[in-house]
DNA sequence: TAGCTTTGTCATTTC
DNA sequence: CGGAAATGACAAAGC
């Protein structure tokens, strides 16, 4: 970057261009004629630098945590692609370490294993609560939890084993000695809110370097985002199935989301919802956000989603679309049918064959009133497929998918596992890449770059959503018949609704035979060329093989005549002279025996 | 911007 | 015979 005399009032031309080339490339990173100012400039570019330095850093860290959960997954040979190895440990841990995309799009929930060690967040917790309080009161729901502070929300597992109830958090000393089974320890830590928070304060500050420049305030964005990483340690840390424990989070976030998800809410729990609801419960939980998002949200980020008002507003939604663990826990929750061999088999579900559905207009092979129903939001979708990046761009799908998300409500009689399962299903990371570029600071860089990875947005989900369909997506295309139809049974579904969740099933399913077919295509070809290259090779040895005999043959029949010669030149007859080869020649007999026979005899014999 | 690759989808066939 | 899987073909998007 090219330093900018702040002092001199009075630019020369060459400045003017400068300033011009400056703001070209600002413009490639998404600036507006605003920043053109030379403060806001000059900030900017330090501000670049710092961020330059930071990412540079993040991503060494983001490499070696990915490599630390590659060592956590395994190879899923149907798919090729990596699925978490099955759980080995107590069952509470299991649902911690199945859902796959947490895993795999989340790395930094699963590096428990090589990027921190227990001690390491030990000393990590130690450093960031080091006035940690006990707040152990009886509140049903929820305490409220300063992000610097620390009171444990008064909801624990209640499996949680005698070192969580002791509160060890206050001493903050390492235990004694590291617990057996590793794992299962970080699981349980990590079904403690106040590690999350800390385990997410690490991870915002390794990997959303740009963020901290953004508004040159460090801990604003901390706070600002730690939250929307919590979904994520809690469905991997936290037992899920303490749904108290998880609505301690799951609410109080989709809270802070937008006023419509919060009224949605409000009609599940309705007891939160009016004793913390909006601002007052955002000033509660992230105080530091509620005085200052109005200053750092312009500089930060075009914000569109129409809701000002609201401190989190600004915040898009994507970070809380993380995790599909939740839905699939919480439907199956409901759903007790499902058995474990299909949660197995969820595992893989998203290994490779991301349930996506690309943005193509709605097929002529599809029903009518699949299309009608949804038709709105399908243009919608098709602009969104259609409109170039850029900002611009991306607030209109965010601004679309909100529409969408807040008309989404849930008519299921199982409210609480459905509710959390289109919670969660909110959360999917891959639901709306455009939402999660669109929260990240550097606004094209990485959007283009989210964009390439995760283009597919999912359409099969966003078009269940708009039908209200009250199941995963990867629930409908990953369980069994029998299970399929049995959940269907149970629940009223209108026709529409049948015929999309038949589709994205029907879609699901093919676009996994597809993935396998083109393997299965792949692999054929690959082991045609192995076979070729042998055949050829076969083909180059019997070659040499028989110009090698050829010659040995040749040789032999040289040795053959010289020595036939030289047997008949030593043959005289009665007056001593030697025969001729014209009127005689040599037969060998079967018994081994010579005979000089004469050659017009011979013929004659022949001709016999 | 053309060409190639990848991926999702549909229609059809095969199992 | 119905349903699931397999596969060819096409389109869209990315590179």
């Amino acid at each position: 970057m090219i330093e900018i005399d702040l002092p001199k009032i009075q630019h020369s031309q060459q400045d003017v261009d400068v300033i011009d080339i400056l703001w070209r490339q600002d413009i490639d990173l998404g600036a507006c004629r605003e920043v053109f100012d030379f403060s806001h400039r000059q900030k900017e570019h330090e501000l670049q630098q710092q961020r330059e330095l930071e990412e540079e850093r993040s991503r060494q860290q983001l490499r070696e945590q990915e490599k630390a959960l590659l060592a956590q997954l395994q190879l899923d040979e149907e798919t090729g692609e990596f699925v978490p190895r099955p759980p080995t440990s107590a069952p509470e841990a299991q649902p911690a370490a199945t859902p796959p995309t947490a895993t795999q799009n989340i790395p930094f929930t699963e590096e428990e294993g090589d990027a921190l060690s227990f001690d390491e967040c030990m000393q990590l917790l130690a450093e960031t609560f080091p006035l940690v309080e006990s707040v152990e009161t009886e509140t049903p729901l929820w305490t409220p939890i300063h992000p610097l502070t620390s009171s444990r929300p008064a909801v624990m597992d209640p499996h949680e084993p005698p070192l969580m109830e002791t509160d060890f958090m206050p001493t903050l000393e390492p235990p004694q000695k590291p617990p057996p089974d590793l794992e299962q320890a970080w699981m349980e830590l990590l079904s403690i809110p106040e590690l999350q928070k800390c385990m997410n304060l690490q991870m915002e500050d390794m990997l959303e370097p740009e963020n901290l420049t953004a508004t040159g305030s460090l801990t604003e964005e901390r706070e600002a985002n730690y939250s929307f990483y919590m979904p994520n340690h809690t469905d991997m840390g936290g037992d899920t199935t303490d749904t108290e424990y998880l609505n301690t989070f799951e609410r109080p976030i989709t809270n802070a989301q937008s006023p419509d998800d919060h009224v949605q809410r409000t009609l599940t729990v309705p007891d939160i919802s009016t004793a913390l609801s909006g601002d007052s419960f955002c000033d509660l939980f992230y105080p530091e956000i509620t005085t200052k998002q109005d200053n750092t949200a312009p500089a930060t980020q075009p914000i569109s989603s129409g809701d000002a008002g609201h401190p989190l507003a600004g915040l898009p939604k994507d970070t809380l679309l993380k995790p599909m663990g939740i839905s699939k826990f919480a439907l199956e929750e409901g759903f007790e049918s499902v058995k474990a061999e299909v949660m197995g088999e969820f595992s893989h579900s998203d290994s490779g064959l991301s349930l996506d559905s690309s943005s193509k207009p709605s097929s002529p092979g599809k029903p009518m009133h699949v299309d009608e129903s949804f038709g709105n939001s399908d243009s919608e979708m098709e602009e969104m497929g259609t409109n170039p990046g850029g900002a611009e761009s991306d607030c209109t799908e965010t601004r679309a998918l909100f529409h969408q998300e807040d008309n989404y409500q849930v008519p299921s009689p199982v409210s609480s596992p459905l509710t959390m399962s289109q919670d969660s299903k909110a959360r999917n990371p891959k639901t709306n890449p455009a939402e999660r570029g669109h929260h990240r600071k550097p606004p094209f860089t990485k959007d283009k770059a989210k964009r390439s990875t995760g283009s597919r947005s999912s359409r099969d989900e966003q078009r269940a959503r708009a039908l209200q369909i009250p199941f995963a997506v990867d629930t409908i295309v990953n369980l069994p018949v029998d299970d399929f139809n049995e959940m269907m049974s149970r629940q009223q579904l209108n026709e529409a609704q049948l015929a999309l969740v038949r589709d994205i099933r029907r879609r699901g399913k093919n676009k996994v035979a597809a993935h396998n077919c083109r393997k299965r295509k792949m692999e054929n070809i690959t082991g045609l060329e192995a076979e070729l290259a042998s055949l050829r090779e076969e083909r180059e040895r019997l070659q040499r093989e028989r110009r090698e005999t050829g010659s040995s043959l040749q040789e032999m029949k040289k040795q053959l005549s010289s020595l036939y010669l030289e047997v008949f030149g030593l043959l005289q007859n009665e007056q001593g002279q030697p025969y001729s080869p014209s009127e005689y020649s040599l037969h060998l007999s079967a018994d081994g025996s010579v005979f000089l026979i004469p050659r017009t005899k011979k013929t004659l014999s022949k001709s016999e």
